[in-house]
DNA sequence: CTCGAAATGGAATAAACATTCCATGCGGGA
DNA sequence: TCCCGCATGGAATGTTTATTCCATTTCGAG
């Protein structure tokens, strides 16, 4: 029996149990097929629920999710647990401690304040995470790889994105050009046919970045926007919305997310222009 | 038995429960200071232990430990471990999983690239939470807070930051300047006795802001760097540092650290100002 | 429609575990 | 020094939980 085609080795870590539940995931009979799901959805409880609670959540009966375990490689539930609870660690190992230590620093301290402002950028990009869609990110990077030159624009709060993403492409190589508005002047007239533009703005918007953004699309050059709400001035055609949702403690937020999100496009594009 | 003074109503978050293993710590009974040291030190295992491993890894006996949850008000250790587990959620509830899924686009795809900006996000405030001088930081805020005008100096990468926390001061109505060498223009004698700088800078460091930083020490302002090395030029008396290691993908790096870091700072200071 | 193989749910069993109880040890006060 | 009371560890107990087994159902091929 030991060269059988369901003698599988076992997942050795979170990465290859996750591999596993989907390259044999259509393939299995149907209540088999509805613990996978429910285990690659809450693949976080595993190591805190006992088999009947998982059972139940999959609306699958104990023995069902037992021998999806023996399935997967495991020997049995046990195992398998054994596993999730030994590689629990590195999420969150000490860092609540560490928030809690700073927040006792008095409730005004610096230090309190800090731990906000860590906590909300870490929920910034844990949303981010899961809200971006694969596809428009993509369309992004196409049509900026494709530009002349790549226009940014972004004020007030927005600024140190743009100002970031001219120091990025700058240090790539990639012809950029920062509308930063200094003097007053206003060089909307560089954008030539060809260009791009990549405008950075959250609502309540920055009126002389709507009117570049406006101006572009008119003229039929691409415009991707870095920006907050899908309502806003940017849900017309031809521009491209990137919607980030950060979260702000008081009157100001850390824009974490925002700028992971500018940074990897920027990045994006600078692999696949001097790539290619 | 109602009023007795064990009679203590249990923790109901782990909040709390860190709370009560502090507070009653130091009048405890040796064993018992054992179980509460370790749990202290362990809180993240908790949820994914048994009695008899925890009771190993703080030295003591199982029922020592069972006796331990009793004191702290739970009925039994089943009742404390399972307001762990529930409290477990809300960390990262699918978080692994959504990065997951954006790196399953591709191995260079613009998702992929994404999520690894969001986990060395992630992971560098996480590093900062524990890292940071509580003290460091205040003595920066208490420095800020008495100068006249604070100036600011930062460039290339850490321009963005530079200019966030001058949009920050501006916004809280706080005399700050940018000096953000428009033009090649060093306005480093706009710096009079009374004011302070703020400076921001990363290895390789960029020699403008640190002579800056150097001039205004030698005349005597108070200095701020925030910085990511100990051992850089602001180790030297007159300058106060405040260290950040963001973690780097590749060559770039979120910055998400250092701007919370910063924000934090700046909020902190516009508060004091603005309530004497 | 019929047969056979695979799948499924539930009940029975076995293992792990939390919890309690009690005999022993240890330290402080008289 | 002796005694009393609390603290402690280990064994016994009862409960929860994993695991296996088997009767029944479902599905697909002929």
């Amino acid at each position: 029996m030991a060269s059988e085609t369901g003698a599988v080795p076992a997942p050795q870590s979170v990465e290859e149990f996750q591999e596993r539940l989907r390259e044999l995931g259509p393939s299995l009979p149907r209540r088999m097929r509805d613990c996978a799901g429910y285990l690659e959805r809450n693949v976080d409880r595993i190591a805190v629920s006992t088999v009947a609670q998982l059972a139940e959540g999959a609306g699958v009966a104990p023995s069902a999710m037992m021998r999806f375990c023996q399935v997967l490689g495991f020997s049995g539930f046990s195992e398998m647990q054994r596993m999730f609870r030994e590689a629990y660690s590195p999420g969150l190992p000490d860092y609540s401690t560490r928030l809690e230590l700073l927040r006792e620093e008095g409730r005004d301290s610096p230090s309190a304040l800090l731990a906000e402002f860590i906590e909300s950028g870490r929920s910034s990009l844990e949303n981010l995470a899961g809200s971006i869609e694969p596809a428009a990110l993509e369309a992004a990077v196409r049509v900026l790889t494709g530009a002349g030159v790549i226009h940014l624009a972004g004020l007030r709060r927005a600024f140190p994105v743009a100002a970031y993403l001219a120091y990025a492409f700058e240090k790539m190589q990639i012809p950029a050009m920062l509308h930063d508005q200094t003097g007053r002047l206003d060089h909307r007239h560089a954008m030539r046919a060809g260009d791009a533009l990549l405008v950075v703005t959250f609502a309540p918007y920055t009126p002389e970045t709507v009117a570049m953004a406006e101006s572009a699309a008119a003229a039929g050059l691409p415009v991707v926007a870095i920006t907050d709400r899908a309502d806003g001035p940017f849900a017309r055609p031809g521009i491209l919305p990137l919607l980030v949702a950060e979260a702000d403690f008081g009157a100001f937020r850390a824009l974490s997310a925002t700028l992971s999100l500018a940074i990897a496009l920027a990045v994006s594009v600078g692999t696949r222009r001097n790539s290619a």
